[in-house]
DNA sequence: TAAATAACTTAATCTACCTTAAGTCTGGAT
DNA sequence: ATCCAGACTTAAGGTAGATTAAGTTATTTA
């Protein structure tokens, strides 16, 4: 109950479920606590599970072919992620998925989740909205990373995640930027000097 | 009739529709004829219309403070586009959208969006594929713009879109890429002479 | 048909950002 | 407490891509 709270009213912000319907959608909802540290989905494996985020910080990134990290996003409670290509598709991620604080999640099985959709399919509006959200951040992202310079990209980071500033080391933030750790840090020494 | 063949079959392909809700669809679609260079949407318009482009190829863009421009999509037959941001949520557009050649189309109106998503629940589902599939080419276009230098972004892209490379400008593929046209002439130049 | 405008090319110079490498600081594990 | 690995900093040298500017080729437009 307690823990199904948070999720229940932010769906609620976007469709309204009888008692019936949130109970038969809370009964597919897997629970798991997911230490600091703890790689949830790794590269290769079936990425079949969509991820609510309860408390904590996870992240999602990838690897080049030359090693490089790319993280791809940083996600906090009251977010949702998985390798959404891979899920929907039923592909092998491509993806890695990992907490970067102690966390606690629900997650729903791509089966479910298809019959979630077919069962109430006001779930259906749900999600377009959640994928419309989903569609235009990562429109203005690309946006922003062909006009705006690696500082101008830091400091709209920092004003939009405040809270993941300070919880994430600044290697995975110079990840999420495209630039290199050293790099980051030359931007962060030029901000502080002089005001 | 004719015209709305191929949306109707496009739709087809995630939902069915009886003959009448088909027919309410197509009421409410404007039909409208784009000529080549036209622009039908402007920076800081009311940006109230979804577009499917019935033939022909669209392009949207912005301008960043210093009057650069970057192309935010192509869009060919079949495609939907519009600044998806702000008809959602009935903000001024901060995009451009244009036709780089002789195109014609069909627009829903916000209202009528709003109103068809009420009244033919099914469409709430064609409207969730579609946000998936743009927010899963968007995600895959950040990684790109992050992990791959500007040569191996623009190899990609001539496989992707072949269509668009013999239709569109080198200036306007340079700015989807994030680089200037003249850097784009040198990497074509490098592809050209051995092999 | 000519003139004008825009698209594309080429090349020199410049800069944002990368690479490499060495050094400092920190938090866990033993 | 000590050791170690990872996080962060600093700095020298290198490179991808920008800028500027001049020249060439298309495409409009008159």
């Amino acid at each position: 109950m307690e823990i199904h709270n948070a999720i229940l009213q932010s769906i609620g912000k976007h469709i309204s479920l009888s008692t019936e319907e949130e109970e038969h959608f809370i009964s597919l909802l897997i629970y798991k606590e997911i230490p600091n540290k703890t790689t949830i989905i790794t590269e290769g494996q079936i990425c079949n599970k969509l991820i609510y985020i309860n408390t904590g910080v996870l992240r999602s990134y990838c690897l080049d072919g030359r090693g490089k990290e790319s993280t791809i996003m940083f996600a906090m409670a009251d977010w949702w992620l998985t390798d959404m290509y891979c899920f929907l598709n039923e592909k092998p991620s491509m993806t890695f998925i990992e907490a970067i604080e102690d966390s606690c999640v629900l997650m729903l099985n791509k089966a479910d989740f298809d019959r979630l959709l077919t069962a109430i399919p006001k779930f259906e509006r749900f999600f377009r909205i959640l994928m419309q959200n989903a569609y235009t951040r990562e429109q203005l992202r690309s946006i922003e990373n062909l006009t705006l310079n690696a500082e101008e990209r830091y400091v709209r980071f920092i004003k939009k995640y405040p809270q993941i500033v300070s919880n994430v080391s600044q290697k995975q933030i110079a990840s999420y930027l495209g630039i290199t750790p050293e790099f980051l840090s030359l931007i962060r020494k030029r901000q502080l000097p002089d005001k």
